[in-house]
DNA sequence: AGATAGGTGGTGAATTGTGGGTAATTTTCC
DNA sequence: GGAAAATTACCCACAATTCACCACCTATCT
């Protein structure tokens, strides 16, 4: 699927003492008038919180919502998916709020790295993305299946 | 089927000495002036409560409309969902009132986690959720699936 | 130096979640 | 049918949290 958005570099960032987060500029400035400044946080598969532009997030729900609720499965699936799931709008200074399950599901203290994910942007604790960084070795053969489906 | 509602996230609250639960704020905001502030509450398939916004529901009711009465399963199925179900106004405050039947089948204490699941709202009682979450064992493979194809 | 943009800290007003009271309404039971 | 009991609807109140701004500091560029 493609996507009308971009992210890309990495940011340092603080938290504040009412778990407010800056959204980089440069990615605060791609958002389109649709999106009404407003991102979905949610919980990332590694330790980290993903953002994405509310267009972006749309397109997930879409999908979301051909799954029928008489299936078992299907009921667990879309509960875990939705319910780390909050709507956040950005202040006048381009700032959203994190809700505290996020906060501790990130580990966050107080400083960040937010980096650009394509769609979508993570927000990391800094300690434990570099903890993250020394720990990941991926083993050659997962490259190779990369390696089949991306062109780098 | 697509709705127009996409409720979204997780919110704890109580239920107080008369039954009242409290709707969070960010759902209410999103019901349409011919809701009427209005739900209807049923049986979830788990031992959770259903609440759909009045709209949403009269949806499901087209739907089981269409389900034969020929089939043992359709007439289990409409009849848990049917005789269990009963509207409700939120008060000025933006509570509704749960009868003791659901508080019954949903195990229902004080402590509760209420999950927005795109067009329905899920009221769980808060341990029964967590204990829920450990015990449910998860076909491995068609979560894999669901996975792929969702999360972008 | 000045202007601009971007990041961080703070504040008062408004909203929200929760509790309670009382009158109206419904249900139950004799 | 009618009284008693339970339930419901409609209020008010209040503490805690959240929201929408304002203010300031810093770095960069002209």
């Amino acid at each position: 699927m493609s996507s009308q958005y971009t992210f890309i570099g990495e940011y340092n960032f603080v938290v504040d003492s009412k778990n407010r987060v800056n959204i980089p500029s440069p990615f605060r400035q791609q958002l389109k008038k649709s999106d009404k400044n407003t991102f979905v946080l949610t919980r990332g598969i590694d330790s980290c919180i993903w953002v994405y532009p509310l267009s972006e997030w749309k397109k997930i729900e879409i999908e979301l919502n051909q799954l029928s609720s008489l299936s078992t499965t299907n009921r667990i699936f879309l509960r875990n998916h939705l319910r780390h799931a909050r709507m956040a709008s950005c202040d006048d200074q381009g700032r959203v709020i994190l809700s505290k399950q996020l906060i501790k599901y990130a580990k966050i203290v107080k400083d960040l790295t937010i980096i650009g994910v394509l769609n979508k942007v993570e927000i990391w604790d800094k300690r434990t993305l570099i903890f993250s960084d020394k720990k990941t070795v991926v083993d050659d053969d997962s490259y190779e299946e990369l390696s089949k489906k991306v062109t780098v």
